[in-house]
DNA sequence: TGTTTATTGTCTAGTTGTATAGATAAATAG
DNA sequence: CTATTTATCTATACAACTAGACAATAAACA
């Protein structure tokens, strides 16, 4: 029924963990549906060969994100853990996309800075020299952070637009601020990989945490490049879907 | 120079493990190359804001596994952290494709069972019932564990195969006595995953560590399957190799 | 040459985190 | 009422992290 489950000692990763890991990675494969109970403290604690305090303090982990819920008398379950869909597609507006699916998201401004135009940015904003206006920022849906973005403009283009998305924490309000009333996204590339250390602390992760990463470039209406924006979203609690007219 | 640090704290991943990650990440990544030393301890201390003996663990570590080596009153040097490379071909030996790289390799028997052939393991092998011989091993190279595998045969063909791997840890003298003189790799195919519980154990791996993935058909000499077999390689100490004539 | 400086190695001590063991309470289901 | 299950509590042992001091080695310098 369940697979061979070993723990290392001595590893530095503590068994708690191990444990929270393999329990949180058999759910998130689908092997317990949303609602299923776990076997009972004890018999999880026969399983792993450790004591029941270690399963005690595994299951208050994944409690504590959101995984599991126990009831006394009762036993632990399965939380409600249907992951948050991304519809990628070509008006794509972060608040928009969630606002079916939760009651409240919010974006936070983490820190900006104004960077020379160079590279793959440069490149993607269809520029040769001048300034580039960055901005760190992350999202929160109901509480929960979700996704945490960096996202490059046009120094020249929208001078404001710190201050905007300060106030508003929304790019679609900034941009409009100056003056660009609505823009297309014109690509979108995706991939994976562990999160590194900013990651794990904006997005409240683990270490070995997956993210996946969405490259994006935003158009004005006449096809120009506004914004490229990389986004980071927790792979745990967000799938990403891809719209019509494949575009990759 | 060097990529921001972050730790987290109280994740159930201790701090000195997380240090050893980024600097064995580091170094197979390619930033610090062999011989290069390292910054010292108090550097490394207030850059990743922990106490020098933290620090120390970390490194203790990385010394046990190799990567690195200290040098009392000189400093702490990256060593002679060079990969090994599986080169896949047609004629495909383990013993002999690592023989010019170490000085003894070994294949360790771990178990074996009898199993019905069914699913991709009989596709493989051309069967259609029957039963497969299932062998678990691991190799080592210089007393270091590199690989372990799962190889299926039909039960069949070389019914004494598990006695003739135990007495001679290898694959090649095994089918020898079974009357199959050579036999060529037929297709490979190679993905990358987290190591489970048991690579942990027998690669000597901390958990999260990576894993390479071979899945691959051997034929005799009349293009008949005679063995499938699943290895997992610990990323760090190997990598994959693919001659020639494009096989995958 | 001897001296200073930088670096790793070793030691003591105290605090917090992790894991074990055992006992008992509280809630639920049958 | 009873059996099952989670929740709490005490206690012990060891690992992890911090702090500070000093020894040992190597390289640079006067």
């Amino acid at each position: 029924m369940k697979s061979a489950r070993f723990i290392t000692r001595n590893s530095g990763v503590a068994i708690w963990r191990q444990i929270a890991d393999q329990i949180r990675g058999d759910i998130t494969a689908g092997k317990m549906p949303s609602g299923a109970r776990l076997p009972p403290e004890v018999t999880l604690a026969e399983r792993f060969a450790v004591n029941r305090h270690t399963i005690r303090s595994a299951i208050a982990a994944l409690t504590k994100e959101g995984v599991l819920r126990a009831e006394q008398g009762r036993g632990t379950f399965v939380a409600n853990s249907k992951k948050l869909t991304y519809r990628i597609g070509e008006r794509t507006r972060f608040s928009e996309i969630l606002a079916t699916q939760v009651r409240e998201t919010r974006g936070i401004l983490l820190g900006h800075r104004i960077e020379d135009a160079a590279g793959e940015v440069a490149a993607a904003l269809g520029m040769a020299g001048g300034q580039v206006i960055r901005i760190d920022s992350m999202h929160t849906a109901d509480g929960n952070p979700v996704s945490c973005a960096t996202a490059w403009f046009d120094a020249a283009r929208v001078p404001n637009v710190v201050e905007d998305y300060r106030v508003s924490g929304s790019i679609t309000a900034a941009l409009k601020a100056a003056g660009i009333d609505d823009y297309l996204r014109k690509s979108t590339i995706i991939a994976a990989r562990h999160a590194d250390a900013e990651d794990l602390r904006h997005l409240r992760l683990s270490p070995g945490a997956i993210v996946l990463v969405s490259t994006a470039i935003n158009v004005d209406m006449d096809g120009h490049p506004i914004e490229y924006a990389r986004s980071r979203f927790a792979a745990d609690r967000m799938e990403i879907a891809i719209d019509g007219k494949s575009m990759v």
